[in-house]
DNA sequence: AACTATTGATAAAG
DNA sequence: TCTTTATCAATAGTT
């Protein structure tokens, strides 16, 4: 029905599968509102689209659930055992790729050795060689990094102790007691700071920059 | 579609009705078949007559119960009672366990770390050392094993190496050519071993020894 | 998304 | 029920 007859196969041209999904989807939903109507059918479609994307009918009067039970007693299939089982299973598969996960985490961090053999031995000692010279290659893409912020350390110090210098105009007091009593011996640093307007006080030059190490 | 059109409603002629039933049903299932076929999709039509006989379909290459599980997910709807839904529950929790593992054991093997930040590598680099410093102390314990068994086999050795030069009365012949042309220079061995009684050849001293390392 | 020529579905009859 | 057939509905290809 239509400019032509079509073979009864997967549409290859993905557009055109899309709109024919689009139309005969509206089709099968309106008729399967008539059949309930006119013939007081109880009716469930339930319909996915290749993307995924998932559009339902249930004839009024009833629920899923309500056609389900209905389902499970008519046709013997156990919907809710068979589900249960295939979940019993599911969680019994993934619990052991688990347990095996566990096991080779806890040999990787040393835990557990006692039981492996030589050979065993030799081939973990492989893997945590190969992890760590993969993870120094890693941190060396970090050295210019902190070398640069190693520089704007220094030159900030020195911005710092320049300034104080100027402030700072008794260069014998280089001997300071903290409030709680402890004795610091930095050269040309004191207490000087609280007193400074707060534009001169020194500022971190990157004030997150530790978040990103 | 017929020899007249028809309202909508429901046909109060029971003989008629079954007999539009039967024709319709036939058609939703046919349609849902191509639907399936032409488009690739997921398809689940479930309908009851008003009489309580029940009809399904159900696209090839899938079950109801993962239809209804796909539902169950993107509807949001609860289909399952609270035992399934424990179940389901349980399920992505080890599924989640499972992921969080495996990609601690694959930052462990040196994969996928150029996500990580700096103090992340640290804390991973901490636990590859420590792991490599536990694996020698348990390697250390195979030293004594090892010292013993090379003990043993320099002793099976001199033990043949004497046996050897009891039998073979000329000992200025220790130059041998061996069947495919090769030359060796061990002294004292030949191809006498397979002129010995079997009583006299030499069997390995701890046959599985192999095995325990 | 709207159009329309064509095929497909089916209501009523046999 | 099954088949036939006249009619209406769905839709494939087009714009």
């Amino acid at each position: 029905m239509g400019r032509g007859k079509i073979e009864i196969k997967r549409i290859e041209n993905t557009s055109n599968r899309q709109v024919t999904y689009s139309k005969r989807r509206n089709g099968i939903m309106k008729k399967a509102k008539e059949i309930s109507v006119l013939c007081d059918a109880q009716v469930s479609v339930i319909i996915f689209a290749s993307s995924g994307k998932m559009h339902e009918f249930c004839s009024s009067s009833t629920t899923l659930i309500d056609i389900l039970d209905q389902y499970h007693k008519l046709s013997g299939k156990k919907l809710w055992d068979a589900k249960h089982e295939h979940l019993d299973n599911e969680i019994n598969r993934i619990k052991k790729e688990n347990d095996r996960m566990q096991t080779e985490l806890r040999h990787l961090s040393g835990e557990d050795i006692t039981t492996l053999n030589y050979k065993e031995l030799m081939i973990l000692e492989e893997a945590l060689e190969n992890g760590i010279s993969s993870l120094k290659a890693k941190q060396m893409e970090f050295v210019p990094m902190m070398r640069k912020h190693n520089e704007m350390l220094e030159d900030e110090n020195r911005g710092l102790q320049f300034k104080l210098r100027q402030m700072h105009l008794d260069p014998m007091d280089d001997h300071n007691v903290l409030e709680n009593g402890d004795v610091y011996h930095q050269h040309g640093v004191g207490d000087y700071e609280t007193q400074m307007p707060f534009a001169f006080r020194v500022q971190p030059m990157q004030p997150n920059l530790q978040d990103r190490f």
